[in-house]
DNA sequence: ACGTCGATCTCGAAC
DNA sequence: GTTCGAGGTCGACGT
């Protein structure tokens, strides 16, 4: 970290951050150029950048949730210190793009290595995860329609949508939170296999996950069972101008 | 401005830095709840957060040219420190949200007064491209006679120009700053669509805009509409010699 | 690769 | 206040 570093000094520290590809933060008085899709100026005053470890670069002024000036990631760098200015330029490709930023003041420079493998989930429940394909089944398949949801089989648990298709075949929809394995797979087709024996008639077994792991894709294929990849973001879009209504509302006999 | 400070002293560092409305710097091993329009959590890790003087907060991982988490201007604060853990709360009312950041490590909190009255400008924004369109008509077409901009019809919205030919037929144009799509086109259809309905003879719509894209070209053609390539760069040449002219000058009528 | 669509869209202007 | 349209939209997903 550099606190009021004098210009030149300050060139090697912010090329040796970029090059080790830490996040860097640089506060200080400097004006920024842009040519691109737009092309844009702003004038001397103090400014708050941010150049992240994928080059992404932002620069923030004292207002305003959104950077008055940015560049998307994987922008290519160049910096220089010449006439007691120093010179930071970030270049894409496609689009051609570059935004230059012209310091004659730094207050401070920080290069941090974050450690950061923290996860981060927008939340959405297996429980709500169903709820949304209730009320969409659409999301599932065209012109599905809903039975019952938890339709108990004494011997094989229970299946977590229970419909029909567009055709009249029966379709169970066994739903995942989490990339769905080798496992939940099985257990859909223990949940068909019993169903076969009670409705004479086709059954169509449909796994609804975000994913679908590599070890599954076999096993699914072999049972003659299928996958439907279906997005946690999705499911709150779908939940979120419902959240107070009852399900039975949404199906046809139950 | 601290490194690696105590929670404790950094809550007053914190609390004194938004009351006096500055940029506030913090980066340090944090979590962070939201709830609101949508829900998140994200676990534990290093970030970096900036709270800017109009309330505006945002978070920043190490990668990605947005921020994880954010609050827009306005919020809120609340500082706390509890258990060995430094929270800042930051809640806005409408739509009612909150956002939580819990640390339990920081390495740096900086807190700066940004002198910042530097002007932004955008150099060829759609409206100054209208503008150059309105000075030299003949870039479009020669021989077209301005009638108004902006001929705002109650249904469809408004046009961006509104003439006539030199064969005295009406001619509405629609401009685009970046290559139209075939949103544009249907755009400019239900405006042309809305006029005939009210002015009882032929309507011309030409779409203006730097390119057209492959997807708009059929359309284009079967609706009977039209395209003129309009560069930026001309554009920008129209305008230079007029930076303050009045638009009102350049209309017949109105 | 390109087109379409959603977003905790944000932001501003018009009504 | 609300609504509507633009954005250097950005990003994800489907083709």
């Amino acid at each position: 970290m550099l606190s009021s570093p004098e210009l030149q000094k300050c060139r090697d520290f912010v090329s040796s951050a970029l090059k080790q590809k830490r996040v860097l933060l640089v506060a200080g008085n400097c004006t920024v150029t842009y040519e691109g899709r737009a092309s844009s100026k702003l004038d001397w005053g103090e400014r708050v950048i941010l150049v992240k470890s994928d080059g992404a670069v932002l620069v923030h002024r004292k207002f305003g949730h959104k950077p008055v000036n940015w560049q998307p990631p994987n922008a290519q760098f160049h910096v220089s210190f010449e006439e007691g200015q120093l010179t930071i330029l970030a270049v894409r490709q496609k689009p051609p793009e570059s935004i230059k930023i012209v310091f004659r003041e730094v207050a401070v420079a920080m290069s941090l290595n974050l450690l950061d493998e923290g996860e981060f989930a927008m939340h959405v429940t297996e429980e709500q995860m169903k709820r949304a394909l209730l009320f969409e089944p659409s999301m599932i398949e065209p012109g599905l329609k809903l039975i019952a949801e938890e339709h108990h089989l004494a011997d094989a648990g229970f299946t977590d949508i229970y419909a029909e298709d567009g055709e009249g075949r029966l379709v169970v929809v066994e739903i995942k939170r989490v990339p769905a394995g080798k496992d939940a797979v099985l257990q859909l087709n223990r949940y068909i296999e019993t169903l076969k024996k009670r409705v004479n008639r086709p059954v169509r077994g449909i796994l609804a996950a975000p994913k679908l792991k590599a070890g599954a894709v076999e096993p699914l294929a072999k049972l003659g069972l299928e996958f439907k990849a279906v997005s946690l973001e999705k499911c709150f879009q779908v939940l979120k101008p419902h959240t107070g209504t009852r399900l039975t509302e949404f199906f046809n006999s139950s």
